[in-house]
DNA sequence: ATACAAAATTCATCTGATTTATTTACACTT
DNA sequence: AAGTGTAAATAAATCAGATGAATTTTGTAT
């Protein structure tokens, strides 16, 4: 039926990660080239390059032409790992994906906030700061953004939210363009006072902060929607 | 640096996408074969696998030796798009995932209640129903179970999560095994309250159910663990 | 020591050939 | 005429070789 047997270039894929963790790589590891690997792997040029293109698309390697196959740095987000390019109405993927964030950011930030050690704290207090600064030089924010709630997840202890969110943000940056200067002075206040809630450890205060700073974000967002095509109300 | 240029593949890849949305193809369609395919995208036999190949990694295409290249059924789920292969506390991996879905499926299925029509809250009955019937037949209910729980992701109307629940739940399965008929009588009782509060359009009803269930697996689980690993508490 | 050029390394891509799996067509049996 | 089994056609799987393009390394000249 639509079973598929394993292919040999899934078994591969498969035998790659087995070496990655095997051999203990990390981050930027080099790997064997491709002559190599395939007869590691006991297989030809070609599979060894389909097990590797699948491995690359899942956001595993990347390979540079010349250079050689490398292990991700996980910083990266693979692409739409959760099917988005098919979700044809992309006004309310925006609209649900700001829906979901608003479920589980303000736990996460009050998981964070019970959690949160003075150290931890200090390096919210940077990046909310850095933050500011490209609000300050004009530059686009979304990217110092994404690294203070990708902190606040990581503080949070669970291991799901730091994989999930940044792949949220970064399908809200795909099909919006927040770079409205009206946010600056909310979002550097809210960012303060999540920071705040972080250095006295009140989930309460963090898990509220959180939850203005999202609804503050998207009525903007909705605002701004509205503006631009006032006849299409969003469905 | 690590930027790598977008490489043939990667757009031959995008080149399938934008072939199976400009004809409309639905989930099961055929494609044509590698030969006319690589043709139609202009590149050789090889880039053409390779792209289909990070296509099949996505969930996006599945192809069957001697028979030909389809459009996936989105039943299925990718193989590790959060990748969870490289997080090493697999206990604390569950653990974490059943935190997640208690984030989110309770209100979730609050969503749900708001929005169900009787017809729907009728399929959840008979959803629940052919749980129970695995129970009773002493199969595995897991699919089952999914399915009950992804329809409410549905109805809920949110388009992130019917996405991203699945792969929670699959997760969970992959690393553990829930065939406990303790867990029977609870399920059963829970899921019923489940879809009252649908029927009801009762939201607060349907997320304090659902908020009960998740709480009674989780300690299940969890006594279930210690018992396994009496000296080896999860960290 | 530095800068530039040549060489070596490595991935990118194409093409052809062989093998394996699936489907289709056809003849044979009942 | 219906069903069955075998053969042919189709299509993907895999390997191997050759050429191209990008990067890194090496060597030389200043």
């Amino acid at each position: 039926m639509t079973s598929s047997r394993k292919s040999l270039a899934d078994t591969t894929a498969e035998g790659i990660i087995k070496y990655i963790i095997d051999n203990k790589l990390k981050e930027g590891a080099q790997l064997p080239n491709e002559t190599t690997l395939s007869s590691l792997m006991g297989v030809g040029r070609s599979t060894l390059r389909e097990a590797i293109r699948a491995l690359v698309s899942r956001n595993i390697l990347t390979v540079q032409q010349g250079s050689g196959i490398y292990v991700c740095h996980n910083t990266g987000v693979a692409d739409d790992p959760l099917g988005f390019t098919f979700i044809e109405n992309k006004e309310k993927l925006v609209s649900d994906l700001l829906e979901f964030r608003m479920m589980i950011e303000p736990r996460v930030a009050a998981l964070a906030a019970s959690k949160a050690t003075p150290a931890q704290a200090g390096e919210l207090l940077q990046l909310a700061n850095r933050v500011a600064e490209c609000y300050d030089a004009g530059t686009s924010h979304s990217e110092a953004d994404a690294l203070f709630h990708a902190r606040i997840a990581e503080i949070s202890g669970n291991v799901i939210v730091p994989q999930l969110e940044p792949l949220i943000m970064h399908a809200i940056d795909m099909f919006i363009d927040i770079t409205h200067s009206e946010l600056k002075e909310e979002t550097i206040r809210t960012h303060m006072a999540i920071v705040n809630a972080m250095e006295n450890n009140d989930a309460i205060a963090a898990q509220d902060a959180m939850t203005l700073h999202l609804i503050y974000n998207r009525d903007r967002l909705r605002k701004a929607r509205e503006k631009s095509t006032p006849g299409n109300p969003a469905q």
